[in-house]
DNA sequence: CTTCGGGTAATGCTGCTGCAACGGTCGAGC
DNA sequence: GCTCGACCGTTGCAGCAGCATTACCCGAAG
């Protein structure tokens, strides 16, 4: 099921990272900075719920949505009431699963903003959708979440790991400099595009995306 | 069944404001600050969905639960996407209702991230980023490392060999002056970019920045 | 089969950064 | 107040790490 949800998630432009155990789970979460956290009931090494009020407890406010075939209301109830932020029954939709990504995200005000304008461009982190001038931008999906990271942080250095963890998930390594080169053909697009927008390198630290 | 949803509600202690229509509910409000809003879509005077995009655009950020007959996947999809933080369709347990209003009044209303203010800069230690009057100051590196230490403890001294440590790690090892000329050189992008802070010397000890 | 995304690698270049030299400054001791 | 020595500030220079760009190729998707 999870590697189901990891491809039709991916497609969309999502980044995910997934574990079988509540242990690895854990160890994952202490590690990064996740924007939301998908989690099943049923697992092998434990009830699912159990693992809410640790992550809690140990400051995460990470928004937590639940799925799971467990679909009785008192068991939505229990869910909802042990600290999740969402509980979606299986079977569901995928379509349905985002809109419910996309407004457990937008919740903390400030994190993540609905749609950011800078240049001439508009873009909706929520959606992975750019647009210059009102007429849509297409990227590729790699250069796509380069922008939308440097976007949420314009005006602000991006280090050079918070991009590549926001492009690639911790199972894919790169071993060359596939970034620099995503960069460089990112900024070509903008370029042409006109976005009215530059990607400057601070060296040894990272990028950062300013307006002309 | 909205007489009804009063009734059952207020037993659980809630305190509810009711309306029949969306031009009453845009009065109340603006008159008033709710914990949360529950809105249905069918409404005398039109589409329930229509009133989220007036709300929020007029500022108000409470968080609105859908309750609707309307209870296709496509619709909760377009129901979330409107701006409903949550989508619930009838029929459902008031149990459940209310298990998801207190998931959605729990959400945090948004996170500080810690930042230091000196002088007119802000200094973001974690992101290793640092703007003077909200525009972005690029900085190589070492210098960039030698500004974060010292604003961490800014207004006091801080030693010649914390700074070494900071700034390089223990396997390189300096010959020469290479940090007194980093100090200089910060200092004079610090006095063109007007970041009204100076960095002293304490003779024999180390460094000290302070504001202006 | 074609197209396009995206990873790799070679090339050239930019500018950070370590070094050293020199001049300036501070303060202790007389 | 003077002197001396240690410490600090500044700046030019050279080397090289890190970045930009481009061409190429593989593989997945249609």
């Amino acid at each position: 099921m999870a590697e189901a949800l990891s491809t039709a998630l991916g497609k969309q432009g999502v980044v995910i990272d997934h574990t079988m155990c509540l242990a690895d789970a854990a160890e994952l979460t202490r590690q990064n900075t996740y924007d939301a956290i998908l989690l099943d009931r049923r697992l092998p090494d434990g009830e699912g719920l159990d693992f809410i009020p640790k992550l809690r407890r140990s400051g995460i406010e990470t928004p937590i949505i639940v799925l799971t075939a467990h679909n009785e209301p008192s068991e939505r109830v229990t869910g909802l009431d042990t600290g999740a932020d969402d509980y979606l029954g299986k079977p569901f939709l995928v379509e349905e699963l985002m809109a419910r990504l996309r407004a457990v995200l937008r919740r903390p005000a400030g994190l993540i903003e609905p749609q950011i304008v800078t240049g001439r461009m508009v873009i909706d982190p929520l959606h992975l959708s750019v647009a210059v001038e009102a007429t849509p931008l297409e990227l590729p999906r790699r250069e796509l979440l380069v922008l939308v990271t440097l976007a949420k942080r314009r005006g602000r250095t991006v280090l050079r790991s918070v991009l590549e963890a926001a492009v690639y998930n911790y199972e894919e390594e790169i071993q060359s400099n596939a970034l620099d080169a995503h960069i460089s053909r990112l900024r070509k697009r903008l370029l042409d595009a006109g976005a009215g927008v530059t990607i400057h390198n601070i060296r040894g630290v990272g990028y950062l995306l300013k307006e002309d």
